[in-house]
DNA sequence: ACCAACCTGTGACAATAATCACAATCTGTT
DNA sequence: AACAGATTGTGATTATTGTCACAGGTTGGT
């Protein structure tokens, strides 16, 4: 059974290190929820938003694994989420998602195939978890719900290619000056070294990086 | 007036190079749909199908421009589209569009807002043209294509995102060795300076990264 | 066949980033 | 306050890529 994020219910869900929260302001998670697509009719909100369990990860605890299938969307209500891939046994940061954003194994949930990243807690961090096979289960009859998550994956997508367009585009110096520009959040909570491979440089060189620009 | 690719009605589209084909083969259209997802049923097709303008454009015209919006999406039947980025008035290769496969300006039709990127044919072209507004005011009311071009949309972002890793984790060699094995006649048709910033780099490195590859 | 325009290969050199090594600084705990 | 462990800054050196220049080859049109 699903948690109603009403209180009065437990999920069963498989991770084995929730901690279920009772009474959590769900206008917010509306609130999210809405910022995917501004034409999610209000009076839809309650019922997406219960289609969502909240959870607790602690720092490095990992909600999906590389290998593994990841069936579920994630969003982010406080810290923060890292997705990294493993080369050749260095981790390369893909992506940093805080709070009010959405992420998820992008390749593994459309293709239904073994997840190539992983993404784990960067600190003590609350997450909504929109389960594609819980919802289907509970919630298979609603065109909203259906409706919502199409429009989820567009937003994803759209998301991740701003990144991408970085490297397609800039070089590292004008990478960072973005993020300082764009998502200044980002360098105030996120290490040098763990920004390093998410502009594609070495911790050096994005030290030598900010050196020059003050 | 739209095309009904039926033989018998002309098409007022606006681009002043249009050549219109009557009877076309459309089972290679209906084939090329499907392949945008295994869930669209067959009996849909002819209905897809019946959406798109059937064009010829001349080597270099552009079908979206810089600056412009983009309200289409298009399907190359023969010869292919490049996607470029004007970068401080140098060329940037972002996409080469061979037959089969769609391309649109991602940014420009999701969020309504002026091309940044101009789509235009590498050679003698021909493509099958989805217009928004066109599909809207003739087909509006038909769910099934609401739910193709929503598919349309999550299909070509997930085919950009293969091209985006190759830029976040491998080096300018690793990325022509990924194109060399799963994107052989890319290497082929498409000439090597022009191959060179798509792989985000000069010319010259490319010729040698080639020189040592044999 | 000829020519002009374009494309490719290659050398010399400059600029940029990676690598290695280590010192300095910061952080959290006791 | 003192310490250990992690993070950041910086110099020296190497490797990679960009820039500039030009030679040779290819292509398409008359």
């Amino acid at each position: 059974m699903l948690a109603k994020n009403d209180g009065k219910e437990f999920s069963n869900y498989q991770f084995p290190f929730l901690i279920y929260i009772y009474g959590v302001d769900n206008t917010i998670l509306q609130g999210y929820i809405k910022n995917v697509s501004e034409r999610i009719p209000d009076e839809d909100l309650p019922l997406l938003a219960s289609c969502a369990k909240y959870i607790h990860v602690k720092k490095g605890e990992a909600l999906v694994k590389e290998g593994e299938l990841c069936r579920s969307f994630f969003l982010v209500e406080k810290g923060y989420l890292r997705t990294w891939f493993n080369k050749d046994g260095v981790e390369i940061n893909l992506d940093f998602t805080f709070e009010g954003q959405f992420t998820t194994s992008r390749k593994s949930i459309k293709n239904h195939t073994p997840s190539e990243v992983t993404i784990e807690a960067g600190e003590k961090t609350s997450v909504w978890i929109f389960d594609l096979d819980s919802i289907n289960n509970e919630f298979g009859a609603h065109p909203q719900i259906v409706l919502f998550i199409r429009r989820l994956v567009v937003h994803i997508l759209m998301m991740s290619e701003e990144h991408s367009d970085l490297f397609k585009l800039y070089t590292p110096t004008e990478r960072y000056q973005y993020i300082e520009k764009n998502n200044p959040a980002l360098l105030q909570r996120i290490s040098l070294s763990q920004i390093a491979s998410y502009l594609g440089v070495t911790r050096e060189t994005l030290s030598r990086i900010r050196a020059k620009n003050h």
